[in-house]
DNA sequence: GACCCGTAAGAAAACGTTTACGTGACCCTT
DNA sequence: AAGGGTCACGTAAACGTTTTCTTACGGGTC
């Protein structure tokens, strides 16, 4: 007895307004004469009924699914749940779905992951992948013809799309202000290059520009991205003969765990050891010191994003112009976690 | 010149090993004999082809789409992404896609979301919506019998599906925690009731605690969840005669930005104010002094959804008995915001 | 050796759309 | 008044699957 509700189909308005399907399907993607008395009753029968177009249905027919991939790292990172939230608004503007899936920084998974998203029939992707430059995956995207923007990711190559900010010249940025601040012994901490190429880029400018300033860059300390307690890392590095008076972190997260394991070693911010980050998370602000780090654009990036996806998808040949890394202007927020460097070194206290 | 490649599909793959498209689908789905001629044929021209079912054709003919869809209110709120995070990892090892879409924390955005989503075609979806009780929304829903699992809503009528904590018995929780050190004028800080139900149950929790400890509430304090400056009520708050010693806070990223009002207003938390969160996000951990709040689990509530949900589209009429919410465990961290309740009056910094 | 049964695989009809093509009806031109 | 052009609409064939029927085949049983 229980009658399972079938939705209206378009042939249930086509009966309904005594017209054929053909009209219906007019009717409903715009290119029905608008005042017709078919138009009318097709229009009145839409609404009776409450029917939809099965996407299904359509995408079957027109190969399109007005579906997008979006791939990152995790959501864990707010950077990331910003751009996210950036391509959400922009895609449900211009009709699309966004379907959402996190390789938590796991390499191998990225290829699975593409492929499922693929294999949804999505009509093009916004990735951010461990290595955008020799990366057989995006070769094969490539090869495939299928639509995609890199966000986050900075390729050298010249013929991917990406959404990004300079990182070289970001980093460059911190080096120099660290400096003014009396600096000469500044390190690094890094989450993995392995899997981030931004991390390396990051590291480059740092390099480059402590080169430049004539100071001894520190080899970089990597560390995992989920690192939550960096007590062991920031021990050892400050047990150097000549330790670093200054930290400048390839990521906010990795910023505030060094300032939790800095707090846990008795060391304070900014009076023994300045810190640095790199994302703008939005809480960081409100952190006791404020984190001085590079603040990126993450909401516009993801819109951005989707805007060149779109184009992309659409504008088939002529839009190889848009294959390019399109670089956001990033700023620098001064917060209270960098001083003058300081001058003694400092004893570790025994604590744990 | 340019062959677009177009993907091979079930009658390429069937003529390559000369059988028929029947014959293909069942090797897809497991329904041919395991080792006979024909099937080993298939596979190797799967292989060969690198053929992948297309699920619009799939879904045409099944009507399911192997997606679900998430609607959450915002991914800048950490916990949100978290869930997101959980449900993602749980939809992805059961095969399913993930169709993301955020509100904003507007009602009337929410009708429109979860339209897009149903014309998607998923099979299912997950909500966190404004309010679960009287919701016409979910009525169209449960009428048009399409299977959803709520999250972090709480709702009081018992046959909706929904993943949770006990927000009434977590707020009396808190409230009992300051009266134990000695806080008699505690207030709270709520985001609006008309966005959130679980803000009113939070209340509703700390009304009744208020009144069993024989304590007068205080009027709530409703602001905007994505407020960011509670400097003007904070200091309105604490300009009244009898100001509070506590404040309760809804939400972490409410008790953040008290927090940061405070410090402007150059009150000491928690030497002049003490303040408690809801939620547990993993950076409120490294605020100084540490936040201490009702810790959610945040990813495992999102895996829960996806489990409940699972179980309601697949099973049809029996798995009437899952329609009730689920209470999962919340646990309360001891941070360092919760102190002794101030005796003297304080007078407030001029510093606006 | 006739019969039946189980199993493997093919033929074809859906699923809900879009769209190329066809067919009138109407109007304008000459 | 005949011709042609435009327009509104209908017919039917796709799109890539799954699935219900068939059919064919190879043994087993009596």
């Amino acid at each position: 007895m229980s009658s399972v509700k079938t939705p209206p189909t378009i042939r249930t308005v086509a009966a309904r307004a005594e017209v054929s399907v053909a009209t219906v399907s007019r009717v409903v993607n715009g290119l029905a004469p608008p005042h017709s008395p078919a138009t009318q009753r097709v229009r009145e029968a839409i609404r009776e009924l409450g029917f939809r177009p099965n996407r299904l249905g359509r995408g079957l027919k027109t190969a399109r699914s007005s579906t997008i991939g979006l791939m990152i790292p995790s959501l864990a990172n707010p950077v990331f749940a910003g751009s996210v939230q950036g391509v959400q608004a922009a895609a449900r503007a211009a009709g699309y779905g966004v379907l959402l899936t996190a390789t938590n920084y796991d390499k191998s998974e990225e290829t699975e992951a593409v492929e499922t998203l693929l294999s949804h029939n999505v009509d093009g992707l916004i990735l951010t992948v461990a290595k955008s430059d020799d990366s057989e995956l995006l070769d094969q995207l490539d090869e495939r013809e299928v639509a995609y923007v890199l966000l986050y990711n900075q390729p050298s190559v010249r013929h991917r799309a990406a959404v990004t900010v300079d990182n070289v010249a970001a980093a460059r940025e911190v080096v120099e202000l660290l400096k003014s601040y009396g600096h000469h012994r500044i390190g690094m901490v890094a989450g993995q290059f392995s899997d981030s190429d931004r991390a390396r880029l990051r590291w480059l400018g740092y390099d480059d520009a402590m080169l430049r300033a004539g100071l001894e860059p520190d080899p970089v300390i990597e560390v995992a991205f989920e690192a939550t307690d960096l007590t062991g890392e920031l021990r050892a590095a400050l047990t150097d003969p000549d330790p670093p008076t200054a930290l400048f972190c390839s990521t906010d997260l990795i910023a505030v765990a060094v300032m939790g394991a800095a707090t846990r070693l008795g060391i304070q911010v900014p009076r023994d050891l300045s810190v640095v980050g790199f994302d703008g998370i939005a809480m960081t602000a409100a952190l006791r010191p404020q984190l001085t780090t590079i603040v990126q654009p993450t909401e516009t990036m993801g819109q951005e994003a989707f805007g060149l996806l779109a184009k992309l998808m659409s504008g088939g040949e002529e839009a190889e112009a848009l294959r390019a890394p399109l670089l956001l202007s990033h700023s620098l927020r001064r917060g209270e976690t960098v001083g003058p460097a300081r001058e003694k070194h400092l004893t570790l206290s025994s604590r744990r």
